[in-house]
RNA sequence: GCCCGGGUGGUGAAAUGGCAGACACAGCGGACUUAAAAUCCGCAGACCCGAAAGGGUCGUGCCGGUUCGAGUCCGGCCCCGGGCACCA
């Protein structure tokens, strides 16, 4: 095709040849210029809101491709929701404290303050050179700035007013490597959550913890409130916050009884009681022990003058802890240990065994349980082992005797041999009984969660002072060393910046004199500081309120404002984050509205998870050293096409394989882009845009050449496509794709426009289209080509453009036939055929009438515009 | 063990119950070039028949079902990834 020699010329190479290396940097260069491109309006703005935010990454210094992944996502929806017409938030910021910063301070001698916002400056700086449209001047934060962290200090201390703070001793997770205290959520498998090799030892230590279990109601409720959120994340954080319904019921403690004898009253008023948690007390009359977690309290009590018993319990529990080292604590076998004692079942008055046994948690429910062998597994287990009788109390109906032990009852189950409650519909009896218990005064009703109040003191430095003194000399209601809240007045308790990191234990704020010694704001007396910190992920439970105010240097945010933002309309990020941060996030917007600073529960409307960024079938990894650096992508290809990319590779909740190959493919294709529309740039700047703002005027159809017809239609497909798939269900691998086919189609009539087939105006249409609809993908070249078509105005405040379904419409239409469901052969009609026509059609197809010799045709089924089937016989 | 995902060409993937493999990557053939790169055009699930044009059969992890028609819906398995894991 000699035609296209033209292209080749070197003069002509020159002006089409897509250079990223030039487009991109003069197009950050005039962004990052002006502060008010991505700058949201106000609530008056008089369009819909619409709040995007991904989750803001930890200042390492460094994007990794799961970051460019993230960003490509929000950015591309971000850009799709200006385009529409929204006032869109969308920000950025830094969550700067933590850890590394303080093991960097150790490796390099270098401050953590100023290793830290050196960090955010180099990522500030490859988020830029990305083209990411934050609202860098409006939002941008960094928490480990005071004028954030006096906000964490603010609505702690009202956290301590309101109850919700509060000090206590108790054993809490350490790790040795980080010398601090973990929440349990960041303990994963009995391993530190940063150090994978780690084990997490339990100390008791004084702490400070959030009362996060007075919303544990609410908290599971409420996700009955998300379905725009993964059904994965529901169930995970149901699981995690696992509330279950039961009864407490007390077994009196009888020292001196033995097994199987009733007695009542004086067994009762014997030697205390055992409260344990079940959560089927209609199963209670087939108990035939009771046992009791290792660390439960009354075995401490009676290891003290039984060695023997201590030296068992001591054993059991270091087997334990070594099985946790082992990373087999699942894997553990039921074992126990009997006791003197025996216990008084209330509701029988049998006197049954008490165990120490390994399977018991000690800080789930009580710490002690009935133990049931005919109806739960692993007291069958334990009972087979030992020697414990079975007794079924639950029964399909009340003659059988058939049925597999341990039988855990279905709906329609009744309690047999179980005194005055049997015959009863076991599920009622539940609830019976509890309140028999409640009556007598034995038992009541309860409600138990896993989720434990979370530990927000961390032995670190790199974090948020939390603005408590402990009163040496003590004053009236507060005893020496009790603990004061300091006033308003006093914040922020600024982090003292001369600080000699080292690898010794306890906080490192203790050993800063000037920080520590501090007076009593009440009694003017002296006092100490608290010198542990606040768990990072107080930084980032509450951040997305702040973006929405980011200068307040009075309050946290304004109410108002962040009444007009929220809900968030979509929270993008890893699925890492399913429980902790989306947990405490959760808790903190509730604990926020009852402190009246805001009306909404949820932070989030809508919550996306990407899928993680593999390499060679793994996740990318130092240790594994497939880890492919953003940098090098953007130096080699460009930002536009490393980003398009990654949402062209796979859909974006799936895993996605890094090819470079794919990139480079990308890059192609941009270029042919590139190539296309600036050699037809001439064309279309002759012909007069639509009025600026609004939408392209469509050409007319009729009077198009047929070429012109093909690229309309194209067009205006790929426009309804594009529109659908970034409303729905976020597709944009098929989104680039059906750009890919347009383009494919506009190569293909090339050399019609160039031979003037094509009117000017469907030229002129179909280009500024096209680069509208590249814009939210593929923002720099977009801007270039926008720019060289002559546009007026900023691209990505242009209407996005409408598809006219008349102009997308074929004009004939190719439809399968089958026989018998198989397919024979495909015949063309025109796209307005009636339906007898197109029967009729496919009756005559050549192919079909020899398939048809000697059959009857006993039904025709017709889908319209899709397909005619002969059932055939 | 329980709860989520997922299993489709050499690869990433696409497909409201209606032509399986769009769009790409890698590959192969061709054009251009002294040559290479780049670019452009074309081929491409497997197997069988045919010199070719073309034709046929099979095919979405396995087995069964519903349906005129199943990658898609239902039942029962298998495998891979992730989460939880003695929660009474």
């Amino acid at each position: 095709m000699p035609e296209f020699d033209t292209n080749t010329a070197p003069e002509r190479e020159a002006v089409n040849r897509y250079n990223p290396a030039e487009i991109e940097p003069k197009w950050q260069a005039m962004w990052d210029a002006d502060p008010e491109l991505y700058r949201a309006e106000g609530h008056d703005s008089g369009k819909p809101k619409f709040y995007c935010l991904e989750m803001l990454p930890y200042p390492s210094g460094q994007l990794h491709m799961g970051h460019v992944r993230n960003y490509a996502i929000g950015d591309a929806l971000a850009r799709f929701m200006w385009m529409r017409g929204y006032n869109v938030l969308h920000p950025m910021g830094w969550d700067a404290f933590g850890l590394p910063a303080e093991n960097a301070a150790l490796k390099n001698n270098t401050p953590p303050r100023q290793w830290t916002l050196s960090n955010i400056e180099a990522m500030r700086k490859q988020m830029r050179r990305m083209g990411l449209s934050y609202d860098w001047a409006g939002t941008e934060i960094a928490t480990c700035l005071p004028e954030y962290y006096r906000w964490n200090q603010y609505i702690f201390l009202k956290m301590v007013e309101k109850g919700l703070a509060y000090r206590k001793s108790s054993k809490v997770n350490w790790c040795p490597k980080c010398c601090t205290v973990l929440a349990n959520e960041q303990v994963i498998n009995g391993y530190c959550w940063r150090h994978e090799d780690t084990l997490v030892e339990q100390r008791e230590l004084e702490q400070w913890f959030l009362r996060i279990t007075n919303y544990a109601d609410e908290l599971l409720d409420g996700l009955d409130t998300l379905p725009g959120w993964p059904e994965k994340v529901r169930t995970m954080q149901r699981n995690w916050i696992g509330r279950s319904q039961g009864t407490l019921v007390d077994f009196a403690v009888n020292e001196a009884g033995s097994e199987g004898s009733p007695q009542t009253e004086q067994g009762r008023a014997g030697a205390g009681k055992i409260t344990v948690f079940t959560t089927r007390v209609d199963t209670i009359f087939g108990a035939t022990s009771v046992q009791l977690a290792p660390e439960h309290p009354l075995v401490k009590q009676w290891a003290q003058t039984d060695s023997g018993l201590a030296d068992a319990v001591a054993t059991m529990i270091a087997e334990q802890q070594a099985a946790r080292e082992a990373g087999d604590i699942g894997g553990i076998e039921k074992h126990g240990i009997a006791t003197s004692k025996h216990a008084i079942n209330p509701f029988t008055g049998q006197t049954v065994p008490i165990w120490v046994a390994n399977y018991i948690l000690a800080d789930y429910g009580t710490g002690a349980i009935m133990s049931v062998p005919g109806h739960d597994e692993r007291d069958f287990e334990f009972a087979g082992k030992y020697g414990l009788p079975i007794k079924r109390v639950v029964a399909p109906n009340v003659d059988t005797d058939d049925f597999p032990l341990p039988y855990t009852g279905e709906e329609e189950a009744v309690l047999v041999d179980s005194g005055e409650w049997t015959g009863e519909a076991a599920l009622e009896a539940q609830d019976k009984m509890a309140h028999f218990a409640e009556e007598h005064g034995f038992g009541k009703k309860t409600t138990t969660f896993r989720l434990k109040d979370w530990g927000v003191s961390r032995q670190r430095y790199w974090g948020t002072p939390i603005p408590m003194v402990y009163c040496q000399n003590g004053h009236e209601g507060v005893a020496p060393g009790g603990v004061v809240a300091l006033p308003e007045s006093a914040l922020p308790v600024l982090l003292p910046e001369s600080i000699e990191i080292t690898q010794e234990g306890g906080s490192p704020l203790g050993r800063v004199p000037d920080f520590v010694n501090t007076t009593c704001p009440v009694c003017g007396g002296p006092a100490r500081r608290e010198t542990d910190t606040m768990d990072t992920f107080v930084d980032s439970s509450w951040y997305f309120y702040r973006y929405t105010d980011a200068k307040n240097s009075t309050a946290p945010f304004d109410s108002d404002k962040a009444n007009y933002w929220f809900p968030i309309d979509q929270y993008i990020g890893g699925v890492e984050h399913a429980i902790l941060h989306l947990i405490y996030s959760r808790f903190w917007t509730r604990v926020m509205r009852d402190l009246g600073m805001i009306k909404n529960s949820e932070p989030a409307q809508r919550l996306f998870t990407q899928g993680m960024v593999i390499k060679d079938g793994a996740k990318m990894s130092k240790s594994k050293g497939n880890v492919v650096s953003p940098d090098d992508m953007i130096a080699r290809y460009g930002a536009d096409a490393t980003r398009m990319y990654a949402l062209f590779a796979a859909p974006p909740d799936r895993d996605l394989e890094w090819q470079e190959e794919g990139v480079a493919g990308v890059s192609r294709f941009l270029a042919r882009v590139y190539r296309l529309t600036t050699k037809f740039a001439h064309i279309v700047r002759s012909v007069e845009e639509g009025v600026h703002g609004d939408e392209i005027a469509p050409s007319a159809f009729a009077g198009q050449t047929p070429a012109g017809q093909a690229l309309l239609r194209s067009l205006h497909q790929t426009i309804a496509k594009i529109t659908e798939d970034f409303s729905g269900r976020w597709h944009f691998n098929t989104c680039i794709a059906a750009i890919m086919i347009l383009v494919n189609e506009i190569s293909t009539a090339e050399r019609g426009i160039e031979n003037g087939d094509v009117s000017p105006a469907t030229v002129a249409e179909v280009f500024r289209t096209l680069v509208l609809l590249l814009a939210p993908f593929a923002p720099f070249v977009s801007a270039e080509l926008w720019e060289q078509l002559g546009g007026k105005g900023v691209l990505f405040r242009q209407r996005w453009p409408a598809a006219d379904a008349e102009l997308g419409r074929e004009s004939e239409l190719e439809i399968p036939v089958q026989i018998n469901g198989k397919l024979v052969t495909v015949i063309k009609v025109p796209a307005d055929s009636e339906e007898e026509a197109i029967k009729t059609s496919a009756l005559g197809d050549e192919k079909v009438v020899a398939r048809l010799a000697g059959k009857t045709v006993v039904k025709v089924i017709m889908v319209k515009g899709k397909l005619v089937n002969l059932v055939v016989r």
